[in-house]
Formats: C-alpha cells, sequence, structure tokens
DNA sequence: TATAATTAACTGAACGTTCGTTTAGGCAGG
DNA sequence: CCTGCCTAAACGAACGTTCAGTTAATTATA
C-alpha cells in the first residue's frame, strides 16, 4: 500500500480480507490491521463505525468480488452436466487460487454471532446459494436440492479446507493440490458415484 | 462441576472442549474457563504449562473419546458397501449429537499454528483417516484412495458445519438435520452418483 | 482569479478493560 | 514434614475505542 496516496475504504477492506482470513476476527486488532494499511488505529474509525462493521464488510465485498461472473456463466448453459462442470470447475479454480478466501469462508461458518450470520448469509450468500440448489434441481434425480447444494458444494470445499492437514496424510501427492484433478475427481464422483457399472 | 471435588486434568479438559468448540482459541480466556471450572486462573497453570498445551491436549482427548469404539467396529466388516453405511451411520450419529466436536475439527483445520497442527494430525487424525482411505480402496474404484477419503468426509462433515447457515436458506426443512435423513442422502449419492441408471 | 470556508482524512495521546502469565504463600492429606 | 492443589495479588502488554486537534484537498464566495 502506498504511502502516498490516501486510503478509502476500499483499499481497507482489499487489505483486512486476507488478515481477518488467516487470523480470525478476534485473532486480527485493529492495531495491527491499521498498521498494514499505513495509518493509525484511530484512522479506522473515520471509515468504519467499529471492528465488527469492519468485518461483515469485508467478508462481503469478498464474497462479492468472488462470485461476480459465476452467475451469469451458470445461467448460460443449460445441460445439467455441463453446467454442473463448468460450477465445479470455477468454484476450484477460485478456491485454489486465493486460499484466503477459502479460509474467509471457513471462518464464517464457525461466526458465534447469529446477527452478524444471518445479515451475511441473506445479503451474500443467498443468490448463489440459489443458483446451485437450481442446477441440483435439474437433474430430476431422487435427491433432496437442498441436500444435494450443500453436498456439491462441500465435495469441493472440503479438499481445500483440509489442504494443510492433507499433506501430512499418507496417500498425499503434489496432484492433489492441482486444480485440474480436484475438479475432475469431484465431477467424476458427483457423476458416477462409487458403484460405476 | 462440583465446588467440593478437587479438579484434575480432565475435568478441566471436559470443560475446555467445548468452550473451545464455540469460541475458539482467541476466543476463550484463562479467566473465563477458571471461572467455569470453579478456580481460580492460576490454578490452571499448575495443570498445564501454559494456554497452548491446554488447548492441544483438550482436543486430542476429545478426538480419542470420540473415535474410540468406530476403528473396530469398521474392522469387523469386511462387505465395502456395508462398511460404507456404518462409517457415514457412526460420523452422522457422532456429529450431530456432539455439535461442539463438529465445531473443534472445523477450528482445527483453521489453526494459523503450523507446529500445533503437525502434532494433531500425527497424533490423533492419522489413524482414523488411514482406516477411511483403507475403505475407499476396497471399492476397487478408478478414484484415488486419498481424495476419495476426503471426499466421503468432507460430504459428511460438510451438512453439519453449515447447519446454522443452512436453516436460513431456500429449501431449508427440519428433516435435513435429523441424523437418518443425512446419512440416507450421503451414503445414496456416493453409491449411485447423479445419474442413477 | 484570489481567497475564505468547508470538509475528509488523519495523528497523538489517552481511557478503561482484558489478556497470558508469574510469584509468594496457604492449607489439607498422606 | 512434605507434596499436590490451590488463592490473592500483581506484572506488563495488548485490546477496542474515543477525543481534541492538525493537515490537505475541495468547494464556495468575492
Amino acid at each position: 500500500m502506498s504511502r502516498l496516496r490516501k486510503k478509502n475504504r476500499l483499499d481497507i477492506l482489499n487489505l483486512a480480507i486476507p488478515l481477518f482470513a488467516r487470523l480470525g476476527y478476534e485473532g486480527l486488532s485493529m492495531r495491527n490491521l491499521a498498521s498494514k494499511v499505513g495509518v493509525t488505529p484511530a484512522a479506522l474509525y473515520h471509515h468504519f463505525k467499529d471492528k465488527d462493521e469492519l468485518y461483515v464488510d469485508a467478508v462481503s465485498h469478498a464474497f462479492e468480488q468472488k462470485t461476480a461472473d459465476i452467475k451469469t456463466v451458470m445461467a448460460a448453459e443449460d445441460e445439467p452436466m455441463k453446467r454442473l462442470e463448468v460450477f465445479v470447475g470455477w468454484f476450484v479454480r477460485v478456491l485454489n487460487k486465493d486460499q484466503d478466501f477459502q479460509k474467509l469462508l471457513q471462518r464464517v461458518m464457525l461466526d458465534s454471532d447469529p446477527q452478524r450470520m444471518q445479515k451475511l448469509t441473506k445479503t451474500t450468500f443467498l443468490e448463489l446459494f440459489s443458483a446451485i440448489q437450481n442446477l441440483g434441481e435439474s437433474f430430476k434425480s431422487k435427491y433432496d436440492p437442498h441436500l444435494l447444494a450443500i453436498s456439491i458444494i462441500g465435495l469441493v470445499l472440503y479438499h481445500f479446507e483440509t489442504s494443510s492437514v492433507r499433506s501430512l496424510l499418507p496417500g498425499s501427492r503434489a496432484a492433489h493440490d492441482k486444480a485440474d484433478t480436484i475438479a475432475r475427481h469431484v465431477t467424476s464422483l458427483l457423476e458416477n458415484g462409487l458403484l460405476t457399472h
């Protein structure tokens, strides 16, 4: 962050996102963030009411940034399996490129404040989830659409949530961190299941 | 916690587990824990070197407590699909009964300290993971054993990781929180996939 | 066009509180 | 009398936040 230019809300948020992701809400202090931005702690309170507002805005901004394009891309395709491949491919690529975003998502799910959670769910998560649920329904399968949507998301996300532990477990190989490998595995497993006839 | 009996390590750990799960490492202070135990903060330092040791011991103890029986149960069955059903059923039931345990697992994955992570992985996670990986291999499918193990675990776990958000999303029903519903959904999806022939 | 008024962005210092941890000493049971 | 378990009190550091005042840029006025 340049010491010359004045900082605005967005500059602060873009610096706060990876820090909140790595350290968590309690783990990132206003002093630490301020020093990274290059200002005094008091300056943060000129842009945000309090730490809570800064956190919610950071998560919202990160999510909107990442999911801006996928919704229109998914709407374009109409063949169910093709749409699934497009979504899984996009999701895997996003998580693979930006580990901080994945960690932020994981932290939000652990948030102990129900009000914060409700706010973030309604304003930022709902739209994308509905699109995935709609994708699940298009398969006209026997599965409950809600549970199927969660399964699809979890199946992709969990490979990244465990990335730091996985490398210490048996059977781990370098290829498992590649986006293509994970995408192909997830797509194939979702498509065919374990009993490939 | 009785005020009469003397407290030992295990009493403290069993009180610390749900608190660490709900509040996180930074979120739970030694003073808060001490007051719940019914002792002075200094008393905790009689049983544990520092907060870090207390946390690691709490996670280890929680994990060993929960996974004590499943390993032998799984080894008894030999038909792959039956073993999968046994594992999924057990895992779903454990997570459903004890939400704190699930949250603790999730927090461990977010731990920013690599040394803590490594210690916990080798001493507590490795054995159960190997058993699941072995289960995946028994299907003699085309899938990579390591990736398949992660997929199976994630597919179950994610339904619980999202439980507090899920209820705010469309398509949510009360049945989705029942252990049987989730177990049946996951087993069936793993078995057959989306394209049920 | 020069100058005054207004505003946004920020600093330096401090507030009360809570944090992890240490130290010295007390007290009961073997 | 010793050892295990504990208390009371305090340490310095870090926490979120506030407040009075300063600087720099923008806008309005003459």
